[in-house]
This record gives structure tokens, sequence and C-alpha cells, in this order.
DNA sequence: AGCACGCCGACT
DNA sequence: GTCGGCGTGCTC
């Protein structure tokens, strides 16, 4: 007997940036539940996504409704991962398959892994014995089996040489193990010896750790102070407990030095995740993470969307860094996701730092966050002495930035034998290059900021694109020859001087750009630790993390850079950088101490970092964020529209103001034109919408903008809790 | 996000 | 006459 089977319907997310969940038919023949991986038809292609709820009130029309294709062979995406995206695109306000995308960042890996032939030597000696064939039996009986693609590539071969001999019986096939297995990190590898302020943080957070229940620990302790040590014990406790551990850094923080702290520790290396990860390394981690066998995942801001079969603890180190804001894609704000994560999980959150953000301050005071607080530098090292220099009674001179005092102070460290550190944070040579005849600056043609010259590469960049060019010949304005002159220090510039007026010393430079892979940064760190290096000159690179015992000075070329331009939390974070910085001088037994040079030297950070009163410049930095209605006592977020035609940019800005939200407790700034008003060659107006803290800001955009059709020549990007104001 | 459809300019 | 540029719109 026939009648109308009514098939069962799920709804199924994409990772593509396409209206929302879909609903195809579960067919009888597959076994399909929430959290599976599957492949489905959409269109004439065929797109793997995630089973996401049941259909029940489905009301397609059946002959719409599309099979479910396969169920792929891969561990189900936790509930919990479910939920938090399904979180986070309301919160951002974005489509949650774009969300989706980010913790499906590993396509491969949700097949299974082709088995990899190896070949292996036989021991038996080929008739003619060829130079090729030599070199390949030299590397197979070496160092066993390896794919034929790793021989030939090692020993300089083509592949049909490899073959060859395996046809004449000289190599013979083996499977090698598909991928090397995840090593398990033991909570009691290392003998731990804590100050008592450690331990008693420690006890806390392992407690926590222990009970299952969400809450928020904010770990302030100067630098020295052995942070590190303490959620290293939390880990420890959740490794306890068959859970897995998440520590967030910022991106330029992953350092060989950490992990190999993670190793003495643990006894072996955290699982990584960030950008520059190989690909069949991250296919590892990431089925590693699903399937539970991950403990420690160590990991920049995009690890929060592994999918953690059963995560315990996430600690976000440096958690004041503007770095785990992402601005570009979903923009979101990783410590603060990493908080929501801990909630959903219901696990601790740590949030640890030095210097921690005006945000997690206030949490603290109002007792949402647990204040632990390491008030002494570990071993009895002292906090450095900081003095400034003021920069109008002390002129370097023109083109020159290293002051009299300051170099006095350099000689002396030398002198010595102990090491000096400058800091300025700018890379290149110049940030500025004009024409001297006419004052002509060089420009970038698709963004409204100055080139900056690399010397070394003899090139001029744009910073916020991928710009590069050439100096010319002459100048395009006035055709004079060879009259371009550069402006202002960058990095390469101070290593120029440092050169003339310390000939016979050994100076290095540290930049992002300019350190190309982690193995270039540990062989850095290693010739500072050997004393190689007399004098370091660095970018923001060498302020986070490192540890150089016989450091004991610290020169900061220009301590007012970045305190001015119209961003929110200027003051806030150049404090949270000087600080950093500063904490870089005597971490062991000899003193350190700081020279600032300033023009400024009243300010008020300038103030707090020379007589290291950073809880008088946050009482003063809060103060004045409350009067204003700013974060953390209000909300902000920022409308920004761009596209290739400013005109018709600024017109539909000028529409969008019209039907602009008002009340009390609302105020919409704008439009205007960005800071950067053109980047990549798109022109942009930026709305900033700031609204009391007990308004729900997603509600008064989501009506603000309901109904607007935006122009498919210009894209609207919602930006809730921006960081970038340019 | 893709991929097709569709409507206008330079080629065999 | 056709090839191909990328604007517009849809995908369960």
């Amino acid at each position: 007997m026939s009648s109308t089977i009514k098939h069962r319907r799920v709804r199924v997310l994409l990772p593509l940036s396409i209206g929302d969940v879909y609903d195809y038919r579960a067919p009888a023949s597959l076994d399909v539940e929430i959290g599976h991986f599957v492949t489905v038809p959409l269109g004439r292609r065929e797109v793997t996504g995630v089973v996401w709820e049941e259909a029940i009130d489905s009301d397609l029309a059946e002959e719409r409704m599309k099979d479910i294709l396969a169920v792929l062979p891969c561990a189900k995406l936790p509930q919990q991962s479910l939920k938090f995206i399904n979180w986070v695109s309301q919160y951002t306000m974005q489509r949650r398959g774009k969300v989706l995308r980010m913790a499906m960042s590993v396509p491969d890996a949700l097949y299974p892994k082709a088995p990899r032939t190896g070949y292996r030597f036989t021991n038996k000696v080929p008739e003619k014995l060829t130079a090729a064939r030599r070199r390949v039996l030299d590397i197979v009986s070496e160092s066993g089996a390896q794919t034929a693609t790793d021989i030939a590539a090692i020993a300089g071969v083509s592949v049909s040489v490899i073959k060859g001999l395996a046809e004449k019986g000289v190599l013979e096939t083996v499977d090698l193990p598909a991928e090397s297995p995840i090593e398990v990190p033991d909570g009691q590898f290392a003998e731990v010896e804590l100050s008592p302020d450690q331990v008693s943080a420690a006890n806390f957070l392992a407690s926590a750790v222990g009970s299952h229940e969400f809450g928020v620990s904010l770990l302030e302790g100067v630098t020295g102070s052995g942070k590190t040590e303490v959620y290293f014990e939390a880990i420890a406790a959740c490794l306890k407990e068959g859970r897995q551990s998440l520590v967030l850094l910022p991106e330029i923080a992953l350092t060989a030095q950490l992990l190999a702290r993670f190793e003495e520790r643990f006894g072996v290396r955290p699982v990584e995740w960030h950008s520059d990860l190989g690909q069949s390394a991250r296919r590892r981690n990431w089925r590693a993470v699903i399937e539970g066998r991950a403990g420690i995942v160590l990991g920049a801001r995009s690890a929060l969307f592994l999918p953690f079969a059963k995560l315990g603890l996430i600690v976000v180190d440096e958690e004041h860094e503007s770095s785990f804001k992402q601005d570009e894609g979903v923009p979101y704000n990783a410590r603060d996701m990493a908080v929501v994560r801990g909630k959903i999980g219901s696990f601790p959150v740590v949030l640890a730092s030095a210097t921690p953000s005006l945000e997690s301050l206030m949490n603290a005071k109002m007792g949402k966050y647990e204040h632990l607080k390491l008030p002494s530098r570990y071993g009895g090292a002292t906090l450095p002495n900081v003095n400034v220099i003021d920069l109008k009674l002390n002129s370097p001179g023109s083109q020159r930035w290293i002051s009299e005092p300051l170099r006095v102070a350099i000689e002396e460290t030398l002198s010595k034998k102990q090491q000096v550190m400058l800091f300025l944070n700018r890379r290149g040579y110049a940030p500025l290059t004009l024409c001297d005849s006419c004052g002509h600056r060089l420009q970038c043609p698709n963004c409204s900021a100055w080139l900056v010259e690399h010397r070394l590469m003899n090139r001029l960049q744009c910073h916020h694109c991928g710009y590069s060019t050439v100096l010319p010949k002459s100048c395009s304005e006035c055709e004079a020859e060879e009259s371009f002159k550069a402006c202002g220090p960058g990095i390469e510039r101070l290593v120029e001087e440092a050169e003339a007026l310390f000939p016979d010393r050994k100076i290095a430079m540290m930049a992002s750009d300019t350190i190309s892979s982690p193995r270039a940064a540990s062989e850095f760190v290693a010739a500072m630790e050997s004393g190689e290096i007399e004098i370091l000159i660095g970018t923001q690179i060498v302020a986070k993390g490192y540890h150089f015992p016989n450091l004991t000075l610290v020169g900061i070329i220009d301590a007012d850079l970045g305190l001015s331009g119209g961003d929110l939390r200027a003051a806030e974070r150049t404090y949270q950088l000087l600080s950093q910085v500063t904490g870089r001088a005597g971490r062991e037994t000899n003193p350190g101490t700081v020279y600032l040079q300033s023009y400024l030297p009243e300010h008020p950070v300038i103030d707090a970092i020379v007589h290291q009163q950073g809880d008088d410049f946050f009482a003063l930095e809060a103060e004045g964020r409350e009067s204003a209605g700013m974060p953390p006592y209000g909300r902000l977020a920022a409308l920004i529209l761009s596209g290739a035609n400013a005109e018709s940019v600024a017109r539909f800005a000028a529409g969008l103001a019209r039907r602009a939200p008002m009340g009390e407790k609302i105020t919409v700034l704008g439009p205007a034109p960005a800071p950067l008003s053109m980047i990549r060659g798109r022109h942009r107006y930026r709305f900033l919408v700031k609204c009391a803290r007990d308004i729900n800001i997603q509600s008064v955009l989501g009506k603000w903008l309901q109904g607007y059709k935006v122009p498919s020549d210009i894209r609207m990007q919602i930006d809730i809790d921006p960081y970038n104001f340019m």
C-alpha cells in the first residue's frame, strides 16, 4: 500500500555568505544527525555543510526539495559549537554561514585521508647503479620509508627513478601512517615551584576548572611576575579532568620561546593553530581538536572557532591586545567571544595581562570577574627605573633621533657588557618622502596614505594595501631630478644613526616584515641570548613576551607616537605598549633602566609610565570614558560604507542619515569620510552609533537598516564594538 | 560564495 | 555573425 510518505527534513547551514539555513530531505538510507557534516546539492554544484536543526515546520514545496547526498566520515560538529556560531552570528550581525566558515576552515579534514604510500629499501642491489639511483638509495637506507615525492625532492631526481627501482624490486611499497600522532601532554611532567602569590592564584583557577562552572578571572601581574606558570596549573587541572584547554595569544606572541616553556611543563608541545600553519598540520590539528585528542591548543584568535569536543578552559593571554579584534570578514573580538564560549560550555575563562584593558578592569571592579593579582616580579627582580627625556630641551638635532642623554646611557650600558634595546614603532626607513624642490609627497595611488620607504628592499610601500614601487628618478609634478628627501624616522633609519654613533657595536634590527619565519625569529632570540647582539632595534614585535636576561637598557625613541589621532583607545593602547616595552629591561639580577624620549613629558600616559602609576592613569581614563558615554560605559557600533565611486557612496550614506535612529540614549555620528578615506581604491564613509549600555545596539541597527536595499556597487559593513577607527 | 543568465562592444 | 566583458539574481 503506497501513501504519501513525508520524508524527514532537516535544515543545513552552508559555509557561504548566503541567506541562511536551507531545507533538505534526509533519505532513510543515511544516518543523519544534528551536527553531521554533509554534502548537499546547491544549484548545480555540491557543497559541504552542517546539519543544523530539524525542519519541523518546513513549508517548502516538495518539488523544490533535494536530498542530502552523503554524510561525511568525520566526528559531528559539537552542539556547543552550533550554539556558539548562532550566538556570534547574532551578536556581530553577520550571516551564520559566514561564521560557520570560520569553523570549517579546513575542508580537507572532513574526508578520510588517503593512505600514503612509502618506499623502502629491500637491500637488493640494482643491476645498474646510476648516480641518481645511488642518491635515492642513500636516502632510503638512511631515513627509512618515505613518499616518492619526498624522496624525489631530497635526491633531486624525478619520481620515475623511484618507480623504476620499485619495478626492479629494489624498493618495496609500504603504507605510511596517515600523519604523525598527537602527543599527550602530562600535567605532572615537571616539578613546579611557585611563589605564595602564584600558589593562591593557581589554586583558585584549578578549583574553578574542577567545578565545571562558568566564571571569568582577570589574572593581572606585572611583566615577569609569572602569570604563565599560574595558568599552566589551570591547564594541568583541566588535563586531569580529561578536558581540552585553549590558550589564545595575539598573533605575534606565538614564539618558539613560549612553545619551549609548554614543553618543559607538560613534556610535549601544544597543538598549534595560526595562519602560517602548513596544509597537513592544519588538517591533523583540526581533526585532533574535533576528536578530543588535542589536550592543549595554543593559537591565535581564529582557534576560538575550532570544533572542540570537550573544552574545559580558555586562557586569553595578553588580553588587552587589540589584535584579538578582527576587522575583516566577521568582525569579532576573540577576547569577548572567549567569555561567551566559556558561558556556553560552562567552564572558566582566564584573561591574563600585565596591563589589563579598561573593559576587563571595570568588570573586575564590578565583581563580574574575579581579580587575581601577582604584585611582585618573580625571583626578586625589581621593576626598571624609568626616566623621561624632554625632547624640547634635548633636541637630537635635525634628521637625528637619539638624544644626547640617551646616547650616554647606551654608551655606559654597553661598557658594562649589558644589552640595549631601542624601540620605535615604525617600520621602514622613513614614513614620508617628499620632493625637495616642489614639496610633492609620494602617495599610494589606491589609498589616502603616504608611501613608506623601505631602503633595505629598495622600495616604497603602502602599509594599507599591497602597493609597492621604486623611488622615481624625477618628480612627477615639477620634473626635478633626484630631488626626493626622506622625512621622519623608521627603524631602518634609526639603525643607520645607531651605526654612526656606535660603529664598533653589533646592531640588529627586528620588525614584523624582516622576520620571515618562526625559525628566523628563534635564531634572532638565540643571537640575543648569546650576547651576539649588543643593540637591538625593533618595532612592537620586540615588546611582547621575550625574556632577555642581560638586557638592561630600553630606549623609547618616540613615546608620543600613537597618542595622536582620534582613536578612542589611543591613550590606553600607548600606555599598554610603553609599559610592555619598559618591562623588557632588567628581568633578572641586573636592574633595568628605561629612557623615554617625548615632547609631551606632562601627558598623563607618559607620567603614568614614569611614575609607574597605572591605577591613577586608568582612573582618569575611566572618568573620561564615562562622561563621554564611551565603552566600557556605553556601546559602540560602526557602519562602514565603501565603493569605487565616492559620490555614490556619499549619496547613499546621506540617504541613510535621514533615517538615522534618534533617542535620548542613542547618538549617531556621521556620515563622515573615514580618516583613511580611500583604501585599495575604495572610498569609505563611516557612521558611529553610540548608545547606553542598557540598549541593545543590534536591534537599533537592525531597525534602522531594515528595508534598505544596498546598491550592488556599495558594500556595507557593520562592526560591533569597533577598535579600529580608521 | 559560486555559477548562470543576460545584455552590449571587438573580433574571425 | 560570434566570443566574452562583468552586472544581477538565485541557490533548499
